[in-house]
DNA sequence: TACCCCATACCGAACCACTC
DNA sequence: GAGTGGTTCGGTATGGGGTA
């Protein structure tokens, strides 16, 4: 099996990744419309969510709100985790049954090949309980400038826009922008827009659009830069990626 | 397709000044 | 003191070239 395994329904409402042995660090980022939750089966990472930094063993579990500004570790050296990623509308639309009926559809052939325990399946399913029950409730502060901009953002991230054109279209500075946006959403203005452009890479590249093609769409200068950018945020290469998906 | 290299432009953190 | 705008400068993303 290869380290990451990628499992998607085709509308990516509801997705699982499974990282085997793997010390893949991920930096600071959000999910815009998805909870996240995650469970270590082996091994350790250090999770900062919130300005607080957890350790995060064997059988833990963390669950992760849309727009939360988290930065995954692998400071204890190797780990193997999976991340059961859920959509906001997922939530609103259907009921715990159908999100576990997936889980199960999903996460069944891995307990199967010994890969998670009984137990771990557990843990996971009552962690999509709590997040069912609305244990979880995401907080929104944002100004209607920041918010607007965020917006944009994440509708039209493939856009070439400056920070000066998009601080002016909200009629603010660009010093202040960068300072509120940092702020309010956790990320630079343009850290969040590379972060939604690799979103929406990785649902093209299910569509089975061409990397180049991909990577000219998404806004990118080019598929040397696209590569660089995706390798950062999700520890594998575009071509690796398009080759752990399964879709369910 | 996946990397690497390098010069340049741009971003953003830190600091300071100004206004209220 | 809080909020905001301006400046500086280091870091890094980009643009453009290359090789395997």
């Amino acid at each position: 099996m290869k380290k990451i395994k990628y499992f998607c329904s085709k509308s990516c409402q509801v997705e699982l990744v499974y990282c085997k042995d793997t010390k893949i660090a991920y930096p600071e980022h959000n999910h815009v419309s998805h909870y996240i939750i995650g469970l270590v089966i082996n091994g350790k990472i250090q999770l900062k969510n919130a300005n607080q930094l957890k350790i995060i063993s064997k059988n833990d579990f963390f669950i992760i709100s849309p727009y939360a500004t988290h930065r995954i570790e692998s400071i204890f050296g190797m780990y193997t985790m999976i991340t059961v990623c859920i959509g906001t509308d997922f939530v609103k639309e259907y009921d715990v049954k159908s999100a576990l009926t997936i889980l199960q559809k999903i996460a069944g052939p891995l307990h199967a090949n010994g890969l998670i325990t009984y137990e771990q399946l557990a843990i996971i399913s009552s962690a999509i309980d709590m997040l069912f029950l609305g244990v979880v409730n995401p907080e929104e502060n944002l100004s209607e400038e920041i918010s607007a901009a965020r917006n944009y953002l994440e509708q039209a991230p493939e856009n070439i826009v400056s920070i000066e054109q998009l601080s002016q279209s909200v009629f603010i500075s660009k010093y202040h922008f960068i300072r509120e946006f940092k702020k309010s959403v956790g990320l630079t203005p343009h850290h969040f827009q590379i972060q939604n452009r690799i979103r929406k890479a990785q649902y093209l590249l299910l569509q089975n659009k061409n990397i180049a093609e991909v990577a000219l769409n998404t806004g990118f200068y080019d598929q040397s830069h696209f590569n660089k950018w995706f390798k950062k945020f999700l520890g594998i290469t575009p071509t690796e990626y398009i080759l752990s998906v399964s879709e369910l």
